[in-house]
DNA sequence: TTTAATTTTTAGCTTTGACTAAATTAATTT
DNA sequence: AAATTAATTTAGTCAAAGCTAAAAATTAAA
């Protein structure tokens, strides 16, 4: 089944709120997509036509398998097309978020597959975040935030939660990017703020609201 | 300023239109659209509103330098992303017309920079089609048809007119394609066919409809 | 040059997706 | 338990882009 561009947004804002919430309720929904209560609500409506929703009036909604299904081909495109900028034309991973917003709505397939061998099928996308395979599946990723992460161990940055360019600026500072390796020295509690090791350079120390937010695995 | 999908595609479709026959006419583009004369009175309206189009009712139109300008950034993304799919992803230069023609309304500047670079800015795209520059200047290429090209002389191959796949197996068949150096040996004006010699290959005999299709230049 | 045929435009209707304002249902307080 | 507040839905508009059918202008033919 085809979906328009409308309808796709709709899905992967429901698919993304329902992750972290469970179900999903109208103003939340709204307020994700810069748009407004009644407009949710017709296509809600819609979109339970289209069995991809459970849904009772007034009583929040979710994604049924079928949605979250078409939500991952979404993500999975949208990722694929975020690497290829990054890794391929090489833009900065804070720039390539609109620009896939709008390629992860070209729907062929032929072309997702051939992207995804010619790309040598990535497993995370230059933020760090998972894709899916072509089956729909997301790749189980162990990663915790640097303030649980075991001081003096090496771990893998794997992601990182805040994609601004002030965040981006920073990463780039130390040195921090996906795939480097790191260990966290010392944690201060008064702060939060913590001591780490980047790869090989000298240590340096980094913010507790930084640390929340750069994700690691282990080596 | 920015132009929806549809409005691109009659920009586009004007532009293919004028070039062949200097005005347009309303039932010709509707006819080339796929759509219906009304709805095309009602755009004519538009891209006139928007200062592309010169346009008195009942007596044609065609684009103006603005127009024009614009037909030629559209037709730009289109033909860097055919080049993109095949020369990068290896698809068949016969099944990359259609996803073209969705990725060419992405409309990032940057984007198209960067791949333009990435792609290393290529003149010509799989079917031989001229690639406008970032000025919207088309490279000149004096093509000839096969048909009138010089017997004995050896030329390259720069386009094929007609991209049908029957078309793209005939020509792979003859080990024909873009870039391949071949002359013509004897011509038969009986019905037109051609003998040639396809770079190292023994001579072989093409059809006069095949050597219409098939643009070359010389070496 | 009047009539006939063709082309183009207008008028009015449809769908998609969004919006505002009003009404309804649910949740919270008193 | 009634009243107030908050969330959600309905009703009615709007703009974009398409369509059909009818009217108008142009072109061709008699």
């Amino acid at each position: 089944m085809k979906f328009s561009s409308s309808e796709e947004n709709y899905i992967k804002s429901i698919y993304t709120l329902q992750a972290s919430m469970g179900k999903v309720n109208t103003n939340s929904l709204a307020e994700h997509l810069n748009t407004k209560a009644a407009s949710v609500t017709d296509m809600l409506k819609k979109l339970k036509s289209k069995k991809l929703l459970e849904y009772k009036r007034y009583h929040g909604f979710k994604l049924n398998d079928s949605g979250i299904k078409q939500a991952l081909k979404i993500i999975r495109r949208h990722r694929l097309w975020e690497f290829f900028l990054v890794s391929k034309l090489g833009m900065e991973w804070n720039a390539v978020h609109a620009i896939a917003e709008e390629l992860e709505h070209v729907s062929s397939p032929e072309l997702i597959k051939k992207l995804d061998l010619y790309l040598e099928q990535p497993l995370v996308d230059p933020h760090g975040d998972p894709i899916p395979n072509e089956h729909g599946e997301l790749p189980v990723l162990n990663q915790v935030s640097l303030v649980e992460y075991p001081h003096k161990k090496n771990g893998i940055v794997s992601s990182v939660s805040n994609q601004s360019s002030d965040m981006l600026q920073m990463l780039n500072h130390y040195g921090i990017g996906i795939g480097v390796e790191l260990k966290v020295l010392k944690s201060f509690d008064f702060d939060g703020s913590l001591e780490i090791k980047v790869s090989k350079q000298a240590a340096c120390t980094i913010s507790g609201l930084a640390a929340q937010n750069i994700f690691v695995y282990d080596d």
